[in-house]
DNA sequence: TAATACAAACTTGTATACAAGTCAAGAGAT
DNA sequence: ATCTCTTGACTTGTATACAAGTTTGTATTA
């Protein structure tokens, strides 16, 4: 487990929370590991209570899985739910840029071209970890804009299982690729145009295949044998 | 609230999770009302230790709000979350009974034919509140058959804050309609026709539409204003 | 009368103690 | 050597104690 910084303005269970989801995206926490309540009760500096909390969400979205009096473990990668994700990223993608073509206001749209100015802004200096982050809150405004924030929040939940496929693919989707398709998915809500928005959804996210026999092959032990 | 008799097998954690749930579903837990950690888990007959977790839970799910240090309210009734549960279920219904044209199996759809000759024999004896959980059980089972249980589990959680309108409206959905589309759509599946299935499943939802303006006026106090 | 101060009774947040079950290592008997 | 039993160190589940903050009612004072 990586150690994780905490902010100042966040309580024991967010930190908590934020800590051991960071650290299962990026398999500092890997497949299939042992986990203790009071081992990361201890590594983060608080009490068992709000690491239990923790615990208890993520095994709800089948990220760690609890047995009782036995120990819990980080969930391996299961094919299912990785492919639950990606399903539902495309039906509820598609159905939210479309309404956020209806719905967006003028402050939505100067607020998503600010976030895209930034993105291309850190795409000269190649700072992929800045336009990571700009890469989820554009998706998420694009979701508060069609005032579907409560699915988003399901949306990034499930999606969990998939960013860890995406760690350990280091997908290599080009940034440059990524960026120049926020500006047309923006230009599509400018123009109130759902076909060219469903469009280039669908093609954005074709970009993040990941081929699963290859990583099966070299991380065997992080996966589920179905 | 509303006594909920406590299972054998369950734990104390989903025993306070039902009993919570299915308060703020039948209104028992009114929208708005004041509510104690210490006052729910003594009623429960547990500590306060599972009723905090599943308090945590429903406000995450915005069903409960928390103010820290002073207290913790069932939500109002708030129509941007009625609103989202309604567009969640009308895009992922669809999209997942075409998925369980393609992926059912002969034991899925047995297993739904059994479930509509049961709908059937308690609609002979007006057993509402059986039909509702095997109404429940229906749609389930589908998203089991098109493999998005996870999915499914989401659906559940925002469908909350329908469930808690449907209560109030007590809404005359005839039961008759109601069993027939579930015969429709499961025909549907068996003759693997996506066309049929969208265009039932689009009917059966238009069935629960609500008159909020008639709600709002009968149970202002129930309600967010925004 | 009205304003202020204060104490008591609440709230949730967090830490810790205890209960109950699992599992593995090791002693001892066969 | 092998089987059996026991003990102890773990696990999570639950209960409780304490911390920190808010609110409310009630004195007390101007």
């Amino acid at each position: 487990m990586r150690p994780i910084e905490r902010y100042n303005s966040e309580t024991a269970r967010e930190y908590a929370m934020r800590a051991i989801t960071e650290n299962i995206i990026s398999i500092d926490l890997e497949p299939g590991q042992l986990i203790s309540e009071n081992e990361i009760a201890s590594f983060l500096g608080v009490s068992r209570t709000p690491v239990r909390e923790s615990i208890q969400e993520l095994n709800k979205a089948a990220l760690i899985a609890i047995y009782p009096q036995r120990g819990s473990y980080v969930s391996l990668i299961d094919s299912k739910y990785v492919e639950e994700a990606v399903f539902l990223r495309k039906v509820l993608d598609i159905a939210v840029i479309e309404e956020a073509c209806d719905l967006a206001t003028p402050e939505d749209i100067a607020a998503l071209e600010e976030n895209v100015a930034l993105q291309e802004f850190y795409l000269k200096s190649n700072n992929t970890k800045k336009i990571f982050e700009l890469d989820n809150e554009f998706h998420r405004m694009i979701y508060v804009a069609a005032k579907k924030e409560t699915i988003h929040n399901m949306r990034r939940t499930i999606m969990i299982h998939f960013d860890r496929v995406r760690t350990l693919s280091m997908l290599a989707v080009k940034d440059t690729k990524i960026v120049a398709d926020h500006g047309i998915m923006l230009n599509a809500i400018k123009d109130k145009d759902k076909t060219k928005a469903k469009e280039i959804v669908e093609k954005h996210l074709d970009r993040y295949r990941v081929d699963q026999e290859e990583l099966l092959k070299t991380y065997p032990q992080y996966f589920e044998t179905n």
